[in-house]
RNA sequence: GGCGGUGUAGCUCAGUCGGUUAGAGCAUACGGCUCAUAUCCGUAGUGUCGGGGGUUCAACUCCCUCCACCGCCA
């Protein structure tokens, strides 16, 4: 095997599902491996940057069937949108791999045929629990009922046994062999808690793989056995060889397989750490340096899905914002591996306090003053003093840090280290007090020094945050009168006395505005999908009266009840069991939605919903009328 | 249930091999400055270090136990 050769770092993100619309979290992981991407080039080597999407599966077929396009039209509109972002986000990727590219299925079945001569991929039969309404095996932990069928978890129906041909990896014959690969290379998943979680996963044993559909047409066709389709990992997994040119671009592969970090959420950290390097071993190719399952983004102290509702749009900080205060809030906020609650008030909050005033008036203090008493241009000045000298010792300091954090992808740490240094130069003006020197014309030259100073700690701070904030820091070089741009200069190289005398230096306007949690929140009003009356009034809601309430058997939440509507009986399900009893609940008047498109609930039609307050801990609280109030008023 | 983790200031967290008065940032209060985006600098705090027990001259740190929360177990 050739050694890939020194200097060369390819990093991946997932591709991600066109069945989603990108939302903060898909920012997130991107914006991670941009950053440590655009580090890896300033420190000299040549960076291979992947991301993509995954845009097969049954999922899309159906989605795209509703919509009425086919579904590659379905996958080229969600690309588009991805795209967008990531050029919004100045994410500096070298490629976008798509799963529905000849050279991708081309290499997939590649893979797939040399697995299937080697003997690590079988065909055989798969026995499983099949919705026929939702066309989907049910996951093995959907436990099995008495008459032996199981209940579909999304659609309620049942789900009967049945046995399905398809072809199998052999993974349980690299039980061994991975464990092997966790023992001799700890920093293969990391953070390192997580390195736990699968070593014990893979410790209690490894069954094969079922890795193609016979149901899923949306798919990759085996070789020689076109009514199969080759299922999602299968399929997904190998873009990261795809993606590198494996069988269509072999100068590129060469120069950049293996990958150094596969970047991806804590989510799908099992499918890289235990069948990804089980698929590499089996095709004998060399395996990557790391896979890092980041942690995710909270709203409300939940996770952040489209089924939720609660995606958040990373385009509408962008609009007020503009990027790099969302990538630094991002990167800054919390370490890679735990997880971080979004909120506005902690954005606004955060970005004020270090973008605008520590950071960005620092900026703006000095430039200002260098302009108001140089007219921009600092040329003779007093040799350095004390202060002048620790600035710069400070200076060394604080890249040696800096460069070790990012070096081991502790990105906030080196974020955190920055600010220690911004605060030190706002310290520096403080104790040298520029201001009144300014009135003693015999102190110019002090004066010069000081301001001298401390534009070249700003000059190194924006090399300290390219990384993260690319415009910003390229920005502040151009005010600064540099010549080259940031991602010519080597980290390695970076000099305090860089910073030359007789630069010819701007003014500026604020880098980055202060913003008032209020103002925010009157930019988010105008973006709220408003209900308008004629829309509420075409909720029918109305007084109801439980009837009759029983317990659902089999569940922990669901009461099935009749109610009264004012001359009509209906049935519905609900989930307040936590709550109530279902006995006390008969005789009590909930308000109703009675015009509520019917929903099979456990089996069951719900043909109404009562309203209830949900609590914290996901149990629900249901106000009543008293008797006073008819049974079937209006409510509106 | 099994394996693993966490619990430290109002909030978010740091605390190396046990060793002086347990730290940082944010928030709060007060003071200073006026170059700057009401920004910047300084000062001041407050802690049963989850509970209980043990080892030790000495425990946030090691051991036992209990409690609470979290992660993984196709």
């Amino acid at each position: 095997m050739v050694e890939k050769s020194k200097n060369k770092f390819y990093i991946t993100t997932p591709i991600y599902y066109v069945n989603d619309i990108p939302h903060i979290g898909h920012a997130y992981t991107t914006i991670i491996a941009d950053a440590i991407s655009r580090y890896k080039k300033l420190t000299g080597n040549e960076v291979f940057f992947l991301t993509g999407t995954d845009e097969h599966g049954q999922k899309i077929e159906k989605r795209a069937e509703a919509k009425g396009i086919k579904p590659i039209e379905l996958a080229d509109q969600v690309v588009g949108r991805f795209k967008n972002l990531w050029k919004a986000l100045n994410i500096s990727y070298d490629y976008f791999v798509r799963t529905t590219q000849s050279s991708h299925e081309k290499g997939v079945q590649k893979i797939f045929q040399k697995l299937k001569d080697k003997g690590d991929i079988y065909k055989g039969v798969y026995e499983g629990y099949y919705c026929v309404s939702c066309e989907n095996f049910l996951s093995d932990d959907v436990p099995l009922e008495k008459e032996g069928n199981k209940t579909c978890p999304d659609c309620g129906k049942q789900a009967g046994k049945v046995s399905e041909e398809c072809y199998f990896f052999k993974l349980s014959s690299y039980q061994k062999p991975l464990l092997d690969l966790y023992k001799k290379n700890p920093y293969f998943i990391r953070p390192k808690s997580r390195m736990n979680e699968i070593k014990s996963f893979v410790k209690q044993g490894l069954k094969d793989l079922s890795i193609t559909r016979t149901t899923v047409k949306w798919g990759i066709p085996v070789p020689d056995d076109p009514d199969h389709s080759i299922y999602v990992w299968f399929d997904a997994l190998h873009n990261y060889l795809t993606g590198i040119g494996y069988d269509w671009n072999p100068e590129l592969y060469n120069k950049f397989w293996p990958p150094d970090i596969h970047l991806i959420g804590k989510d799908i950290l099992r499918f890289h750490a235990v069948f990804w390097p089980a698929f590499l071993m089996a095709g004998g190719l060399t395996l990557p340096g790391t896979v890092f399952g980041h942690g995710w983004w909270l709203k409300d102290k939940t996770k952040i899905s489209k089924s939720k509702g609660n995606a958040l749009d990373p385009h509408v900080i962008l609009n007020t914002f503009g990027t790099d205060p969302l990538r630094y809030f991002l990167l800054r906020e919390i370490p890679l591996g735990l997880d971080g609650n979004f909120s506005h008030e902690g954005f606004i909050h955060r970005v004020n306090s270090d973008l605008a005033n520590d950071l960005g008036n620092l900026v703006q203090r000095t430039l200002t003053m260098i302009h108001k008493y140089f007219s921009g241009n600092i040329i003779e000045m007093d040799e350095k003093n004390e202060t002048d000298i620790k600035l710069k010792a400070e200076f060394v300091t604080c890249k040696d840090k800096v460069a070790s954090f990012y070096e081991e992808f502790a990105i906030n740490k080196a974020l955190e280290e920055t600010w220690v240094y911004i605060n030190l130069v706002n310290k520096y003006l403080a104790d040298n007090e520029p201001w009144k020197l300014a009135k003693d014309e015999s102190k110019k030259k002090r004066l010069a020094r000081i301001l001298f100073q401390a534009a070249a700690a700003i000059r190194a701070i924006a090399y300290f945050i390219y990384p993260v904030m690319p415009e910003s820091a390229d920005k502040i070089w151009t005010l600064l009168g540099e010549d080259k741009s940031i991602s010519d200069q080597s980290f390695a190289e970076l000099e305090f006395e860089d910073f030359k005398p007789g630069q010819n230096i701007q003014r500026t306007e604020p880098l980055f505005p202060r913003v008032e949690l209020k103002d925010f929140l009157k930019e988010e009003e105008k973006k709220m999908d408003y209900l308008t009356f004629d829309e509420f009034k075409k909720m029918d809601l109305r007084v109801g009266e439980i009837i009759k309430a029983e317990k659902v058997e089999g569940t922990q939440k669901l009461i099935k009840m009749e109610v009264d509507i004012g001359g009509e009986t209906r049935q519905m399900i609900s989930g307040i069991a936590d709550t109530y009893e279902a006995d006390d609940l008969v005789g009590k008047k909930p308000i109703v939605i009675v015009n509520l498109k019917p929903a099979v609930i456990h089996g069951i039609e719900s043909q109404a919903m009562l309203l209830a307050a949900e609590m914290k801990d996901g149990s629900a609280i249901v106000p009543f009328f008293g008797d006073d109030v008819p049974t079937g008023s209006k409510v509106k």
